[in-house]
DNA sequence: GATTTAAGTCAGTGTTGTTGACATATCTCA
DNA sequence: TGAGATATGTCAACAACACTGACTTAAATC
């Protein structure tokens, strides 16, 4: 039973022979619906904790691109989240304001404003990764195949899952982490 | 490369030596981040289309399940989406007073309203899985295994993601479509 | 010095979520 | 049959988070 109780559909392909848009174990009509429940618990989780500092997922979006990326600019944090300049400041300034966050005059540019997290910023982004990574850990640890090829078989699922345009952007981004703060 | 340009982490594990949360090749910190930019072009595909009509993520969550669950009662929307009664109320009412979605007394419990689509809402539906389908079909086309063990390979990344008390619910409903509609 | 760019701000609006209270119809059970 | 539980619908008020469009300031670029 692939480990979890009443697994549907590959478990029982001959099950599905009505109207069955594909003739695969998986549809991809599942992963659609399995994306959502995923990703309704996966945020619900530091949902919780955000309530107890009178935040939303908006700051929880800041402080976790931030404290990743320190020294990231507001251009490019609009184009990662995908708001408007409105909608940022708004949830910036509640950050900066409370300590979590800080802005520094960009040294190469002046104009840039390059937001780093406080310390306090980063001990709530530890707290709310935290809650993030056990799901993520147990739900790879749940798993038949050894961990790190489920991992690596997630990883390049939701990549691939990315606008293809904008995958590029996305690594390039992610790289950051391995190098310096450049 | 992964089939992907600029995969980061698993390709070069060595280069994570600072302050690596986890000795494996992909971390789940980073997969946290990817799910996040996933889940975001993930739903701007609909939202083009939504836009359209009027309606939003929450006319199409709703729509989501009535097509795929005909005779869906309220309180079972309400457990699948996690929103209130008056949340829901107002999306499902725009979308009954414009002809998408009807609603049935129930048989053996004349309290119930089961929802259901109509020929209209149906068509909307299909417009809208359909550019999600295809972002789906091609993440999974676009890696190196076979299609097949692609998807039964998400499936499970995504199940062991949703809460584990939830999951057998999950199941149970999913199942429904490999059954009537009971 | 003119133009562009990065950021901040203002006013107004819309969608989607929340709470809490209350009404109605129907079912269940003693 | 009557009491209570349940399924749904509805009201008013509110909060979070997104949008638009216009405008300002400071700094870079040419």
């Amino acid at each position: 039973m692939a480990g979890i109780a009443e697994a549907p559909g590959r478990d029982a392909p001959e099950a599905q022979g009505r109207d069955a848009p594909e003739a695969q174990g998986v549809a991809s009509d599942d992963l659609i619906e399995l994306l959502f429940f995923a990703y309704r618990d996966f945020v619900g989780d530091p949902d919780r904790i955000l309530a107890e500092y009178g935040f939303g997922r908006a700051h929880h979006r800041v402080l976790h691109f931030v404290v990743r990326y320190p020294g990231l600019t507001i251009a490019e944090l609009l184009d990662i989240l995908r708001i408007t300049k409105q909608s940022l400041n708004r949830v910036l300034k509640d950050l900066i304001e409370q300590g979590y966050v800080e802005q520094k005059t960009g040294t190469s540019d002046r104009r840039q404003r390059l937001l780093f997290c406080t310390g306090a910023g980063a001990d709530l982004a530890a707290d709310l990764t935290r809650v993030q990574t056990r799901r993520v850990a147990r739900a790879l640890a749940d798993r038949a195949e050894p961990t790190g090829a489920s991992a690596a078989s997630a990883h390049d699922f939701l990549l691939a899952m990315i606008e293809p345009d904008e995958r590029a952007a996305v690594c390039r981004l992610m790289a950051r982490r391995s190098r310096g703060t450049a």
